[in-house]
DNA sequence: TATATCACG
DNA sequence: ACGTACGTGATATAC
């Protein structure tokens, strides 16, 4: 017996699409062609032909409308009408079955249901053949028979009927749905039925009588209400009999034969899965056909001989270069090409420090030889860097980058295993990775050279982003100490202040529960204590903090809630997560990354140092474990309201300028002149407003926005914002000019001229739209202030190695620096960093930055 | 693996 | 009439 898959197309894609397309977002690649129902879709294809191994397989499509019945012909055709990015995924969904190797078919005048049956209809005439249908329409269930059985998918398993379960589970025979359709009707599909009778009604006739004829032939037996009931709507039973009743003689133009499930086009689907960006079903799909090249291992360190610009790769083994594992690299040009084994590679490590080299990701390759202490020089071009400032959407792995334009080199993860359970390959293998990679950096270089220069990216990228990269490796590779005592002490004191508010919170439950689960307390909450919910996710009650504060009144339970999860964050994130982190030198060495923001700013990760808590006392106290080395002391030098003095710059506000230049509190200014009252008699809560819409601008405002951070009405707010465009007419100039450059040439720029394009502007979604205007306003702004501070950031750097001072700049935090001060250094390096941080960048306001030092980071606060 | 929540600028 | 502030990362829990 062979098998034979018949799935509902139409089905898995309408259940995909609506699965994920909620309050108007819905998943898109870059290029904001829709992916959602295709991504389900596929999901489910490959799960399917995981589970049930199909000799045979076929998906049905529907086309066009059924017309069964000329005089009712409403019936089946008035569908809700299909939206559009539901529409343009069906053509892609067929190629990614042909691709699959699974064929597809649809045919005029039919519905994906008919063509089911009537492949139903061939597994039942033969005995070769067994079925199994894929659908969540319940239509299908008629088409069960003793060759054929259904998975019928629900909404997170399945169930499977065959003639037996069906029987069991529904009391009749699977045929009989049909009957059963004809007298209770399915509103779903505007099947009328008879009016008044539902399930349990035609069941218990169904029964009694076995179908409809026979119903009919017996009415006289029935009584009298249902048989008044049966008889006016006779017409409508015997129509719903027609409507339910799936076709399964089909006269189609393929036999069982043509729908073998064949193997799959490698090539083909990879290239539409990287064009949707599917990237997860890549990893899980690694190349069967790779290129050739031919690989030169090095075996003594004197065959090397690469005298010309090389493109090199380091493979590393493990993927946080902090601590990872060497195993050599690959060097490529046009003529020569070597895998060198780091084993060999140490033994003269400066052998290529004489060549020009290009790498992706400078900092990795850099980082993790500084770590054997190897210094690597001449490394001066960065596919990683260049991509991302071209707008490719690159990874740490070189992989996605690579295939996205037409390489085809395994990602990470194919060659060794999965994060936390790496698997060492061969070194041949390792060594023809490894010159895979340097051969697409080689030759990508040109192309990428040119097009930076073309974009005017070119600066930026060698002016900032190359020496940037530098001076961030010297950062992450120095790390900054932290004090475990002081964690492990202050990861005491909450444990127990967290098992004392637990049982307080239980008390007042009257049982106990997991509290940081947001499902479990929303039950509590708003079940058991039955306390007003205001808003409600798709999942459950909100239980965030907004919600919680309104509840503060009402229930004593709330207060010590609040502080669970404040404390909780500060233990498992903070003190769990940074003890974690600690290395055996004592330090914490994060990993920035350079290329992952849309407006320009690093990030930082493994541990993230970016977000140490800092608003709250309580929080605030974690940065007492951060300290400096012995004899040094920390320095802190942060701008002051850079993004408004970039604002003021940019906009070119004269009041604002002024107002900076006279060194004035900005917010009180500004209140000052948008409530139109002298400085002096500015009043505590104008000033905050006043603050509140200075933000408001920088993030693209709306009244909405800013009369949520105000508890004020969006009207209210509306007003206020009016009132300082009216005050700041340049503003409202600069935003209105801003939003339509943006429209006209699709993306933004900083004053470096990194640019941002934004495709949510072409979006037909106009929430989308409008949140695509707030980044164009937001990213001049946020991103001149990462230019900025990157600039600074390179030429203290530098001061510091020229001047042989021994302190070190450790952290960087968007717009602030942070130091390892030696105290005997203290004041030059006071000197040279506010020198650098407030001229290196000219505006036309000055910069200012604060400049604080300690004993550990929460003193220099 | 996705979601909710919350830490930072 | 829509339903939103901009930019990030880590964690636990639910799925």
């Amino acid at each position: 017996m062979e098998k034979i898959v018949l799935i509902d197309g139409n089905n898995l894609l309408f259940r995909s699409y609506y699965a994920t397309a909620y309050n108007g977002k819905i998943m898109k690649n870059s290029k904001e062609f829709p992916t959602n129902a295709l991504f389900g879709f596929t999901n489910m294809i490959n799960k399917i032909v995981m589970e049930e191994k199909p000799v045979y397989i076929i998906v049905a499509f529907d086309l066009g409308k059924t017309f069964r019945h000329e005089k009712y012909k409403d019936y089946k055709a008035c569908r809700i009408k299909m939206p559009d990015e539901l529409k343009v995924q069906f053509p892609i969904a067929k190629q990614l079955l042909t691709y699959m190797g699974i064929k597809y078919y649809e045919i005029e005048n039919y519905e994906a249901d008919d063509i089911i049956g009537t492949f139903a209809r061939y597994c039942d005439e033969d005995e070769k053949y067994i079925g199994t249908i894929i659908s969540s329409d319940k239509d299908l269930l008629q088409l069960i028979s003793s060759d054929v059985s259904i998975k019928l998918l629900r909404q997170k398993d399945y169930i499977r009927y065959d003639e037996a379960s069906f029987k069991e589970a529904y009391g009749i025979e699977p045929i009989k749905i049909i009957d059963l359709k004809a007298l209770m009707g399915d509103p779903s599909d505007n099947i009328p039925g008879v009016k008044g009778i539902g399930e349990k009604t035609a069941l218990k006739l169904l029964q009694d009588y076995q179908n409809l004829d026979n119903i009919y032939a017996n009415i006289d037996k029935i009584s009298p209400k249902l048989q008044e009931k049966l008889l006016t709507d006779k017409e409508n039973a015997y129509l719903s009999y027609e409507l339910a009743t799936i076709i399964k003689e089909v006269p189609m133009t393929i036999k069982i034969k043509d729908i073998k499930y064949q193997q799959e086009d490698t090539e083909n689907l990879h290239k539409l899965y990287e064009d949707l960006e599917f990237y997860s079903f890549l990893k899980k799909a690694p190349r069967e056909t790779a290129p050739n090249l031919e690989i030169t291992i090095i075996n003594d360190i004197d065959e090397i001989n690469i005298t010309k610009d090389s493109a090199i790769y380091l493979e590393i083994f493990k993927t946080n270069y902090h601590h990872c594992e060497i195993l050599g690299m690959g060097v490529y040009n046009n003529e020569e090409s070597c895998y060198i084994p780091f084993e060999i590679l140490k033994q003269k490590p400066g052998i290529l420090n004489s060549i020009n080299k290009y790498t992706y990701d400078i900092k990795k390759v850099y980082t993790a030889l500084k770590w054997y202490d190897i210094t690597i020089e001449k490394i001066n071009f960065d596919t990683m860097i260049a991509a991302f400032l071209l707008d490719y959407n690159v990874k740490d792995d070189i992989a996605y980058l690579a295939n996205m334009i037409g390489y085809n080199i395994d990602y990470y993860e194919n060659i060794y295993g999965k994060k936390n359970k790496e698997v060492k390959p061969t070194s041949e293998i390792v060594a023809y990775n490894a010159l895979l990679k340097a051969k697409f950096i080689y030759e990508t270089h040109d192309k990428l050279v040119t097009n930076l220069k073309e974009k005017c990216l070119d600066n930026l990228f060698y002016d900032i982003e190359i020496p940037l990269t530098y001076t961030l490796a010297d950062m992450e590779y120095n790390g900054v100490y932290v004090n475990k005592k002081i964690l492990q002490n202050m990861g005491e004191e909450i444990k127990n202040k967290l098992e004392h508010i637990s049982r307080e919170i239980y008390n007042f439950a009257g049982k106990e529960f997991n509290i940081s689960s947001p499902s479990q307390l929303g039950q509590i909450l708003f079940e058991h204590l039955q306390l007003p919910h205001s808003k409600k996710g798709k999942t459950g009650y909100s239980t965030a903090v907004d919600v919680l504060k309104k509840l503060v009144d009402k229930h004593p339970i709330i207060k010590p809630i609040m502080e669970h999860r404040v404390l909780s964050k500060l233990y498992t994130t903070y003190i769990e997560g940074l003890l974690n982190a600690i290395m055996d030198d004592g330090k914490i060495h994060t990993i920035y990354n350079q290329t992952l923001t849309r407006t320009g700013r690093l990030s930082s990760v493994e541990p993230n140092l970016q977000n140490i808590p800092y608003r709250t006392e309580y929080g605030k106290s974690i940065r007492k474990a951060f300290i400096p080395s012995p004899n040094f002391i920390i320095i802190t030098a942060d701008y002051s309201q850079i993004e408004l003095r970039i604002l003021a710059h940019i906009a070119h506000i004269d009041t604002l300028i002024e107002a900076f230049k006279n060194n004035l509190d900005i917010h009180t200014k500004t209140a000052s002149d948008v409530f139109n009252v002298p400085l002096e008699e500015v009043t505590k809560q104008m000033r905050r407003t006043a603050k509140a819409v200075n933000f408001g601008i920088i993030y693209g405002i709306s009244s909405y926005g800013l009369s949520e951070n105000l508890s004020i009405s969006p009207k209210e707010a509306g007003n206020i914002i009016e009132n300082y465009l009216n005050t700041y007419p340049g503003i409202k100039e600069y935003m209105e000019n801003t939003i339509r450059q943006a429209h006209e040439k699709g993306y933004v720029k900083t004053l470096s001229g990194r640019t941002r394009y934004i495709n949510e502007l072409q979006n037909s979604n106009h929430m989308i739209r409008n949140s695509g205007e707030r980044m164009a306003l937001n990213t001049p702004i946020q991103g001149t202030s990462a230019d900025i501070i990157k600039k600074a950031m390179i030429e203290i750097n530098e001061s510091f190695k020229k001047n042989k001072l021994k302190s070190k700049m450790i952290l960087q935090v968007h717009d602030e620096l942070i130091f390892d001060t030696l105290e005997t250094e203290v004041q030059q390096v006071k000197t040279i960093v506010k020198q650098i941080m407030e001229n290196t960048f000219k505006l036309s306001v000055p910069l200012k930055i604060d400049i604080q030092q300690g004993n550990d980071w929460y003193q220099a606060k």
